[in-house]
DNA sequence: TGACCAATGGTGGCATACCAGATACCATGA
DNA sequence: TCATGGTATCTGGTATGCCACCATTGGTCA
């Protein structure tokens, strides 16, 4: 019956300039690295307009909502320069998505169907037989999935946009949380611990587990990763 | 000696135009009663331009701010608008803010100082002898201000940052969270108890009382604000 | 009389020009 | 040779004008 509709196709209005240049320059500054290199990255609005071909207004706009999100800062006269957080401030951005996460893994036990929950299992397929050693850039990938599943699970789509950027700012020094000591092996030990939590509806432990992983995640860096800064 | 030496004024460089058309906007948004009237409540930058004094663009780059919070959404060719939350978006909101100020008490029993939580006790001063009945208004700005004294104890700046505007939606209902059954008087207990627990430096009784007490506001605001929508 | 269509007014999106200040470079003098 | 000061140039900030598109309205035709 449906084949007799006439499908209604919400016309994909083509994004903004704004919103394209947001997104290719957000996409550029979490694909670079911005912790590997000692200078700091200047943006150029008139360079950018003219790689983009757009004018300089879009590309203002962008760059605005960029440095609302934290990513970048704009000095008059100056320069527009690429953020480099500090270690201070990752490890409270870290809490902040503990608390959020934490109340992710509360929602998801009261309102997450089972077979969703079970579905976190399969992301660490890939892992189970071996150690992740030796392949920690795709287990760290299979991490950052891990947690932002926990988030979706939630079904609060604030909880999920609050945490975006989070994630993005830490995927730049994800190369720090994981592959120092054991971390990797006692990481996956707690996600199989949260799960079984999550499938047992055991609300309060559930978030009391994730709460704990992800403020040990801050301790560590708060610890280990003098190279910041 | 001092005065032989001529002494440096680091000159206060004035706010760009588009941070004063920023703020000023958020303030008018914050004081206006959003949810009070039916229409929605359009912004047009020219008007705005020749009120504040500006040309256009700090005011599209003031609104641009203003979109990426959520508290206007422009439509093409349409207009600015007024962002009127949801119910279930409050909800959602809520609950977010519960995380974020349950990891402040958090933390508040690690790092802050015993005069720094002995002076949560003084903001309700003013209510201690008789009930909030009839000052209601009042109350509900002590009320926020004890929230937000407690996101401040965190002493995480980010906290204190994502907070800020979670406030500002909550505060255009407040008239609803407060005022309606006895919820006040049961308020007030329970502001008590979370002092007393940050006092006795208990951690997680702290965080779990405040979850709890933001978590009930959520339940509260669900069931009994069908006006909202 | 009602429905449809064309014209017009108004909106945000974008491009462009100009401005003030900061930097970098170079000429100049000691 | 080096310190100094001026100047060219580059940067983001702002003002302004044009454009595409939607909504409304008034008129016209069936």
């Amino acid at each position: 019956m449906t084949a007799t509709r006439l499908v209604i196709k919400p016309i994909d209005s083509p994004a903004s300039f704004r919103l394209q240049a947001y997104r290719k320059l957000k996409e550029a500054i979490t694909a670079m690295n911005v912790y590997g290199q000692a200078e700091e990255i200047r943006l150029d609005e008139r360079r950018l307009s003219q790689e983009l071909g757009v004018s300089r207004t879009p590309i203002r706009e962008a760059l605005t909502m960029l440095q609302r999100e934290g990513f970048v800062r704009t000095v008059p006269r100056r320069g527009v320069i690429v953020v480099r957080k500090s270690k201070q401030e990752i490890v409270r951005m870290i809490q902040v998505w503990a608390a959020l996460e934490s109340l992710a893994a509360r929602l998801a036990t009261l309102h997450a169907s089972d077979r969703e929950i079970a579905n976190l299992r399969h992301m660490f397929d890939d892992f189970r037989d071996g150690s992740p050693e030796g392949h920690l850039d795709e287990y760290s990938d299979a991490n950052i999935r891990f947690h932002q599943a926990i988030i979706q699970l939630s079904g609060n789509p604030v909880l999920v946009e609050m945490t975006r950027d989070l994630f993005i700012h830490m995927r730049a020094i994800r190369q720090a949380t994981i592959g120092q000591e054991d971390r990797a092996k006692r990481s996956i030990v707690d996600h199989m611990n949260i799960i079984e939590a999550l499938q047992r509806r055991d609300t309060d432990r559930a978030s009391g587990l994730v709460l704990k992983h992800a403020l040990d995640l801050a301790v560590h860096v708060e610890r280990h990763c003098e190279y910041l800064d």
